[in-house]
DNA sequence: TCTCTATCTTGACAGCCATCAATCCAAGGG
DNA sequence: CCCTTGGATTGATGGCTGTCAAGATAGAGA
C-alpha cells in the first residue's frame, strides 16, 4: 500500500505539466489532507526542526492544550500517510520525518526546473 | 484576509528550519486542507495544465461524474483558499491558478536551497 | 424588455473527522 | 512477579464536508 503511494507521488509531474489522472489524485489527496490541519502541521515543523531530526512523544505533547489519546491520533495519521515514521527505543518512541515524502509533494506544486536550477 | 494569509504564508520558513506557530500553522493548513481532496486536485490541473493557462467552468464539468453545483462548491473552496482566481468574460467564467500560492507551500515543503541551487 | 443559456447559491442530508474519556499494551524497576 | 509509567487503541459524540435538487443570478440575443 505504502508503495503504490510511493509509485503514484513519485511518478507524478507538475500540476502545470499535464492532468492528474483520478488514481493519482487519490493519493496525492491522502498526502494533503493529512497535512490539512493546524495541529499535525505543528507536529511534522516540532519533529522537522527538532534536534537531530527526532522528537520523542514527550517532546511534542508539552506544547498542545490537547490530550495524549488526541496527539497520539495526529501521529498515526501522519504515520499512515508515510510523512513520519516512529521507532521505539526503551521507555519512549521516537518520530523522525520522511523527507522524501515532503520533496515529492513539493515537486508536484512547482515544475522540475525550479528545484534543480538556479533563479 | 486573503492579505493576512499571504501574509502569514510568504514569512514562513521551511517546516525544518524552526517550528510554525499556531497562527502560521492554521493558515498553511487552510491551504493544504484546500487540496486535500481528489476533485479538487484535478480541478487545479485541469486549470494548470489548460491552453493559455486559463480554463472556464464548461471545460471541467465535462470531466467528472459530478453534477454542476458540485463542480462550482470545489472551484469556490479553491478560490477561496487564493489557490485559483475566477473571471466573467461574457457568458463564460474563467479560472487560472495562482502560482504564487504553489510557491509558496512548495517553499515550507523544502528548505530554500533546493530551490535555487542545483543538484 | 423578454427569453434562453450558463453559472452560482441555498437548503438539506449522509458520511467523515477531530476530540476526549476510558481502557489496554509494552517496557523497566522494584 | 507486580507495579508504575509512557503510549496506543477503542467507543462515543459534536461538528464539519461533499453531494445533489431546486431556486436565483447574470449575460447575450431577439
Amino acid at each position: 500500500m505504502l508503495a503504490d503511494l510511493a509509485d503514484a507521488v513519485g511518478c507524478c509531474s507538475p500540476l502545470a505539466r499535464e492532468p492528474l489522472s483520478a488514481g493519482q489524485a487519490v493519493e496525492l489527496a491522502r498526502l494533503f489532507k493529512a497535512m490539512g490541519d493546524p495541529v499535525r502541521l505543528r507536529l511534522l515543523s516540532l519533529i522537522a526542526s527538532h534536534e537531530g531530526g527526532e522528537a520523542c512523544v514527550c517532546d511534542l505533547t508539552d506544547v498542545f492544550d490537547l490530550t495524549g489519546p488526541t496527539i497520539s491520533h495526529h501521529l498515526k495519521v501522519l504515520r499512515e500517510a508515510g510523512l513520519i515514521s516512529g521507532e521505539r527505543r526503551g521507555t519512549w518512541v521516537y518520530y523522525r520525518v520522511q523527507p522524501e515524502a515532503l520533496r515529492r509533494l513539493s515537486a508536484v506544486l512547482v515544475p522540475d526546473d525550479a528545484l534543480t536550477v538556479p533563479a
